[in-house]
DNA sequence: TTGTACGCGTTATCAA
DNA sequence: TTGATAACGCGTACAA
């Protein structure tokens, strides 16, 4: 690892010369000298030490992408496709603008905010924060955040949050599955909060628009842990027959559950009808493939990190960033109507099978 | 971003004392001042500046993981189940360890380079590199390196690579198929180096030991970029009735090429049987359920990070470990033997159904 | 146009 | 037991 000292002083020249070069202050520099410097640098490869740079300037071109782990679900929440996603294009977008990207899971607030504070990262992004976890955050870290699908009416006058129309999304998909003759649906998730809670709200809406009344044993709450995840479908799966259709809250938990009914011999969608929410790989890939809620998740992740890129050249951003959802027909619903006219589905599709294709 | 220099002045005692305090060279300091130091330490909730520190130690607590991405396979390499779980456990181990992980990914070993060498990193681990791309980069970079899946005799010279029984597993399960009646059977790849040479010349070699000739046909090569994967799947599917069998070289592959097949009426497995290798959740999750080849990818990430921290702290590790394979008999493989007497498959699935579960 | 000197926060050496 | 001071590599204000 060359230094500029040493540069200067085989050169027989100052630091500062050198440095100027670097950062092409051209006009600070003749240009028989700035050929010598630029001949000299490609010669040996140089790369400033950033340690030192970051220290002379207090900045580190670190954005942290922070993941809050809930202790209840998966032990590793990268597996999640959503996840996955999120990360190539926060990653990604923070990459192209000269920015490092530095990955911290954990389940404990002050053990990320440790290490956010230790890196000194120029930004923050967040995900997986419940209600006022965000907010604590900000309290300590002084410099720009970004949440990502954090619902916290409180915490955007702290933070901007980069969301999803959650409530819209699953309002569309139980409207969906009514006009399709459904009226014994239940709701699929393993919490209330958050996302959970909004997904769960559209869809209580949508009911409550359509005269059907929600009952508290429509919610059917899966334990996706190892240790508990066959003996929670076990469970759903015996309460199936009480609905025509199950509403999941990811995609994830509606082929984890297809898979489970179709292990019973309860066939999809001709026994029951299963939706999903978050359009990814998996509900592509399965056959029958899965109606679901559309959302573009790398857009977020892309979409996160232009945000706090901007905010970082002090451009001002929206506190409150909505991305939509639509709905996506595919062959998971049943049409149980007994009149059989015009299928709502030719109305709600344009185009079939848009089935995955590696992107 | 409180200083020690600062907490020196405000205690009216010098940096060092404080320092010393900070790590624990209790010897050096009376129990009183250190009292004093340590409660105001917590009291003002003091984080290092980890950026003076390395600059200080010439160290870094940075273990960089370099995704290599092919600029002919998927845009987000991310999102393959593969990389993920391999992140997921890599991050895991060293952030347990105490070190931090930069993740960088790009398709430009040059650029990997200068990337690591401003970060000054003290471990590099790689993924996805070809052939001598592991050499070029070990000759620049002088710290200790770990390779996962590359195949290079030469590389293993300068660095440890973790890898698979990649050879034995399609060995295994071409094996398998053979003596489950199969023998025109199919390889689906997209390329034929590295990891998918070795999973090749396994197969080839359990053809040939059962006396079935290999032909230049039996390859199938798909094209996985958004804009061909198609076209690539048309004409796959094609070619499927030359064969009774479809070996693929990953679990994407092979729900990808199951999910077209359905589409166009073909049956797994009553029509042709399908076996993947990765044992990941999309072929647990497929039903029928995936017959495949079995890899712990998080424990390849786990060893890789293990295997890396043991270097830096001068311990010595061989320079190659090989993580084993096991065939895990599913659903998708149909047995077309005339004689239909004991199955194989009973032989070689101690326990059915072994499927995801969200682990 | 070029050079000198200092500060960034930490650790380490050596003297008090 | 404690303190003064140099060093790490870089950027920059200011002097020459």
């Amino acid at each position: 690892m060359i230094t500029i000292k040493e540069i200067a002083r085989q050169l027989n020249m100052s630091t500062t010369t050198v440095s100027n070069v670097i950062h092409g202050k051209a006009g600070e520099v003749s240009d028989d000298t700035k050929k010598k410097v630029q001949d000299f640098l490609d010669k040996v490869d140089y790369v400033p030490n950033i340690n030192a740079r970051n220290l002379a300037q207090n900045e580190s071109k670190i954005i942290g992408l922070a993941l809050k782990a809930r202790a209840d679900k998966y032990e590793n929440l990268i597996m999640d496709p959503f996840v996955s996603v999120l990360i190539g294009g926060v990653e990604e977008t923070i990459r192209n603008a000269g920015y490092f990207m530095m990955l911290y899971i954990s389940s404990d607030t002050g053990e990320i905010m440790r290490h956010v504070s230790t890196w000194n990262v120029d930004g923050l992004i967040l995900f997986g924060m419940l209600n006022d976890d965000g907010i604590r955050v900000s309290e300590k870290y002084k410099k720009p955040i970004v949440c990502i699908d954090t619902y916290s009416l409180e915490g955007l006058k702290h933070f901007t949050n980069i969301g999803l129309d959650d409530e819209q999304g699953t309002y569309d998909m139980a409207s969906y599955l009514i006009s399709q003759g459904h009226k014994k649906i239940a709701f699929l998730s393993d919490n209330m909060n958050g996302v959970d809670l909004a997904r769960l709200n559209g869809y209580k809406k949508a009911l409550k628009d359509a005269g059907i009344k929600y009952k508290e044993t429509n919610f059917l709450k899966i334990r996706p842990r190892a240790e508990d995840i066959d003996e929670s479908l076990e469970e759903i799966c015996k309460r199936a027959p009480e609905f025509t259709a199950i509403m999941c809250v990811s995609d994830l938990y509606a082929v984890t559950l297809m898979s489970a009914l179709e292990d019973r011999g309860i066939k999809v969608p001709d026994d029951i009808s299963i939706v999903g929410f978050d359009d990814n790989m998996l509900g592509q890939l399965h056959r029958p493939a899965l109606t679901t809620v559309h959302q573009d998740v790398k857009a977020k992740g892309v979409t996160a990190a232009d945000t706090l890129l901007k905010q970082l050249k002090g451009q001002k951003t929206p506190n409150q960033i909505k991305l939509p959802t639509r709905i996506i027909v595919r062959d998971t619903v049943k049409n149980i109507k007994t009149d059989n006219k015009e299928s709502y589905k030719d109305i709600f599709s344009k185009k079939r099978n848009d089935s995955y294709s590696c992107k």
